[in-house]
DNA sequence: CCGGATCCGGAACGATACTG
DNA sequence: CAGTATCGTTCCGGATCCGG
């Protein structure tokens, strides 16, 4: 039942509210959890901690920790992650380009449903 | 408050579970309801007559209504939604491609986690 | 500093029956 | 054919407290 992994469940873990902000970030270079908590903007600790999670579970996140004090963890993407990089540039800056006119769009549609 | 619509928001719409098949399947060219609703295998009867009012909605998709009997309904991509076409479909391939991958990375993940 | 564990409200989702 | 209405469930996500 959960087995399936089809190409739509792969694509739900990439399309988590927060994973693609993450996996650009960690394409980069190595990030600290801290910096990425304060680098995206809305993310809540638990959020970021379950989502580092689930990605790194599925290979597209590698998570390393040093033994210092205080202790320090880095997230890096992975090989695979990186194939889908700038598909995910590109829907971001898309979005980013065109958020005015689809929250127009939003509001006429609804501005005709009053009536 | 929901008023913000920052990138981030914009891509949670065509993050949405289905709306990535979606954009995809109406970019082709005009479909009928029924033939999405066959093509995109596991979607329920209301989730594509929702994700399609939302994806309409944010001017995504047109929605074109044809006075005839039995009814007939057509959707189809806007230039707007045309412009990550590329990038959705190199996702849904790059899924299609790894989910084995992604699949085992999974479950090693897991095993690891039961010791 | 880097998280994990728990609780809880609301949103998302699914199945099915019904309608113009 | 192309949806809507209703109900029940599941899951997401925020708040908070705890620990190594």
């Amino acid at each position: 039942m959960t087995e399936e992994c089809t190409a739509r469940e792969v694509l739900d873990r990439v399309g988590g509210k927060w994973s693609i902000a993450i996996i650009v970030a960690a394409a980069q270079g190595p990030v600290r959890f801290t910096e990425l908590e304060r680098s995206i903007v809305g993310i809540s600790r638990r959020m970021l901690a379950l989502t580092l999670r689930n990605l790194e579970r599925d290979g597209l996140l590698t998570r390393t920790v040093f033994a210092t004090v205080p202790p320090r963890v880095e997230y890096l993407a992975t090989d695979l992650s990186r194939e889908i990089y700038d598909a995910l540039v590109t829907l971001t800056t898309w979005a980013e380009r065109h958020r005015m006119e689809i929250a127009s769009a939003r509001a006429a549609y609804d501005q005709r449903a009053l009536e």
